[in-house]
DNA sequence: GTCGTTGCAAAGCCTTTGCAGGGAA
DNA sequence: TTCCCTGCAAAGGCTTTGCAACGAC
């Protein structure tokens, strides 16, 4: 049976708090504000134990590593900024579901990661 | 100044031989065919090489891992069959690119994993 | 002969696991 | 009291790095 330890509620709380996808390193460090016995074995299991029960969701980030974001939302994209190395949540799908993929693949799920500069960095085009 | 040695070679003939895109793991046993005293570290800085010199792109996939492919093919995003767990390139590019991020961000790039089942696994929907 | 490269082994991340003590129910 | 969970430390993967020998030019 699933206990609520301080801990499991903490790491449940960062999320609440951050809206963004956090690295386990923030979840570590957000959670012991909350817990300072907080350990990085524990997070590990906990963020293991949530995605399995479909409160998170991993993400593979191509040049920030794996993050973790709450499932839930309305789907939505990333954009990381290559000013601030922030990370994004635009809302709606990018992506046209018709002609995504030929004739006999079955399409089942996406991931986009969008790349560019952030209205608050300036915007300026490369 | 940038040495031919045989090792480097057979890598890049590798990814030559084959067009879908490569781990570690499938450069180090494809290039021993070749270069039968090839090492791990070996490919390792190679790749490393090759992607600072833009003959090769790095790839973060979210349940694969790290993946290589070679640059210069035409615009494409990778299908991740989960049946057969290979990685297909489909050409063409299925994002719209206007709309996909709101105004003020500027986009410079973007990537795409779609995932599902091939044609050959037969392509029954979940 | 130079000096970029290689093979090997050790070291560095990031993540997982074994174990004994601790705490939720 | 039960047994899930935690902290700590050790161990596992993947990737990088130090070093001496090697070899392309």
């Amino acid at each position: 049976m699933r206990r609520n330890t301080a801990q499991r509620m903490a790491i449940e709380k960062v999320f609440n708090q951050h809206e963004r996808p956090l690295g386990v390193d923030e979840v570590l460090s957000y959670g012991r504000h909350l817990v300072d016995s907080l350990n990085q074995a524990t997070v590990y299991r906990n963020l293991k134990i949530l995605v399995d029960e479909g409160l998170l969701k991993r993400i593979s980030h191509p040049s920030l590593g794996t993050l973790y974001e709450r499932t839930g939302k309305a789907h939505h994209h990333l954009f990381h900024c290559r000013e601030c190395n922030r990370v994004f949540e635009l809302s709606g799908c990018a992506l046209k579901e018709d002609g995504a993929a030929p004739g006999g693949f079955v399409l089942e799920g996406h991931e986009v990661f969008l790349f560019g500069v952030c209205p608050s960095c300036g915007g300026m085009p490369r």
